[in-house]
DNA sequence: ACAGAAGTTGAAAAATTCTGCAACTAGCGA
DNA sequence: TCGCTAGTTGCAGAATTTTTCAACTTCTGT
């Protein structure tokens, strides 16, 4: 009935939606629970229009949820463990920062008895 | 000495090479163990050159290696819990889907009772 | 040395995404 | 009703990414 697209393209589109400074923020914050826009803003230092695209795109996805209260909208996440996921992530972004570091040394030492 | 890149925008930039439909392929082939690109051109219908962009992307990213036996190119994942991530990511995936069947069913009964 | 298989690379064209401006809607208080 | 605050939307230009084609490198068998 949704669109019928195979799996791992909906989940490329899910990580496409992620792989944007301000809306990784905006996720971040809202783990600490719901919050107005004007907060986000506050704490993102980013044009508002701007912030509104990317909040727009994070709704589509349907990983957050925008409701109206009085002149303001706040924003909260859909709904899971979005923590889980970044916790991940960042597992595997150190993992990558170590080899690296671990592949600059080995550089280092073949340039060090280069002949 | 790394760049000095705030750490959301590492994680934007980590879910953005992700968000691709043929590298989540590779990444996912990848778990069962390292393979050559002959087997993951089969597995994954796309054209050679484009596959080896993709895994240039990867490659770049760190995210995998690869290493030449003889005629061919074995790649393989280059660290830890892709796995990890990737269920993490299948499960928001799921509620999502979740949470957008219940909210068509609400409109569905909305729509039922409509004046 | 030559031919063929396996991949990679460079570059240009096509498609997508991002940013910022201007215009616009919604709610609230005077 | 007017004006202000809070956000959103439409859109055009800029920037990135994706795709494809042609050329190129390596390695192996003969």
């Amino acid at each position: 009935m949704t669109g019928r697209v195979p799996l791992y393209q909906a989940k490329a589109e899910f990580f496409r939606m992620l792989g944007h400074p301000v809306r990784i923020r905006v996720l971040e914050l809202l783990q600490d629970g719901p919050m107005p826009v004007r907060d986000l803003l506050a704490a993102i230092e980013v044009e508002s229009s701007n912030l509104s695209q990317q909040l727009a795109v994070l709704r589509r996805s349907g990983i957050v949820t925008a409701t109206r209260e009085g002149p303001t909208v706040v924003y909260a996440l859909a709904g899971g463990d979005v923590a889980e996921l970044m916790r991940a992530a960042r597992r595997i972004l150190t993992e990558m920062a170590a080899g690296q570091a671990g592949l600059l040394a080995e550089l280092r030492e073949a340039e060090a008895s280069a002949s």
